[in-house]
DNA sequence: TAAGTTATTACGATAACCGATGTCGTAAAT
DNA sequence: ATTTACGACATCGGTTATCGTAATAACTTA
């Protein structure tokens, strides 16, 4: 099970990141929430690399207070770019459906 | 777009790829041309490792004619269990895909 | 001050990538 | 009938990127 979760469901959860950060703004702990309550779980050291990652690549923006301190909360939202990408990636989800799922 | 296949693409070829192996044996070569079909590229040095991997954890077999010397091709299809594991990321498929493309 | 909430760091383990190489089968050339 | 050349496949080696677990640090609130 962990085997699929890191082989293949992690990317699933990219998606659900980017949906949901078009959305409304997310924070860490929102997704980690979020995971858990679907039955899954990822770790700090996994999760905030990764969303670092995505707005290094200008997917995400993230903001926190500045009076907040080096580690205060983090509110991340999709940038144009990164609505760009879920849409080239919902099609591609689309697509992994037909094929897989209904067989078309 | 290398990003968007590296961090997300790579993960849907794999389903592709265990679906695929449920229909028909199929060899490296053979998912290659598949995915240079729809227009996409994997290194045969991400490819073989990864077919090795799934074939380790017990989702593939692989068979080469044993007369064909040490680099024969080979050619993988779904075991048993390979079959559970396809059916889970089926479900899954569908959940990503009723939220993230139908919005529901 | 203690507890809760949140993000970051450290670093070993795994996976991904590229390029080059080795092996076989087959068809063409002689 | 040999040899040569080529195409189809898988594997290897070295490097970089990503993941995972556990520990840590900074604020906020009680």
């Amino acid at each position: 099970m962990k085997d699929i979760e890191r082989e293949i469901l992690l990317g699933f959860w990219k998606v659900h990141i980017l949906h949901h950060a078009g959305e409304e703004p997310i924070c860490g702990q929102w997704i980690l929430n979020e995971l858990r309550r679907h039955g899954y779980s990822i770790s700090p050291g996994t999760l905030y690399p990764l969303l670092a990652r995505m707005e290094e690549r200008g997917w995400l923006k993230g903001k926190s207070d500045p009076a907040g301190g080096p580690r205060a909360r983090k509110d991340y939202r999709l940038t144009l770019r990164g609505r760009q990408v879920l849409e080239y990636i919902r099609a591609q989800v689309k697509e992994l459906y037909d094929e897989v799922v209904t067989d078309k």
